[in-house]
DNA sequence: TAAGTATATGCTAGATAGGGTATAAATTCA
DNA sequence: TGAATTTATACCCTATCTAGCATATACTTA
């Protein structure tokens, strides 16, 4: 699931509209939904805020074997 | 760890400096260095195109238990 | 269908991130 | 210790993110 679902998810799991969540969280509502609408963009601070309100975190997790670190093979 | 301390991590392991780093991932020097330093107001895609360059990516971890509902408890 | 609610999109203004560059500080190593 | 390398800090400039508002579109229910 993406960012963007998985926070519009979680944030309706929580019975609250956008209009109550960006209140509460204390984020604007445009935020709110370019987040929700999946943005890239983001502040990754402003993403943080609103997944420790959520009880979430980000963690960095190894995409498992082939690295990407542009299969420099000459 | 943090995201900062992290990738650092990974980028030494990887034997890169932050210079050529930089130039390989495709985002400033000054990114790279901020995100290092542990700038909390780096923005999303940047973040995710240098895990992506390093094999890794961000996923929404929950935070055990206690949520943080800003505990309503009136 | 209509009304009410919720979400999406367009716009502007203000704030700031990121790029580039220069320099200072730290680190490495002979 | 000194030289070379690497990293950190400071500055300016441009691009753009966020907030806020208005409006449009979707969704729900009577």
């Amino acid at each position: 699931m993406t960012l963007a679902k998985t926070i519009q998810h979680l944030r309706k799991q929580a019975g609250m509209t956008q209009v109550e969540f960006s209140a509460r969280v204390g984020v604007g509502l445009r935020f709110v939904r370019d987040l929700e609408q999946g943005k890239p963009s983001v502040r990754l601070d402003k993403v943080n805020q609103v997944l420790d309100f959520l009880g979430h975190h980000l963690e960095i997790i190894s995409n498992h074997g082939r690295k990407n670190i542009t299969s420099s093979e000459s």
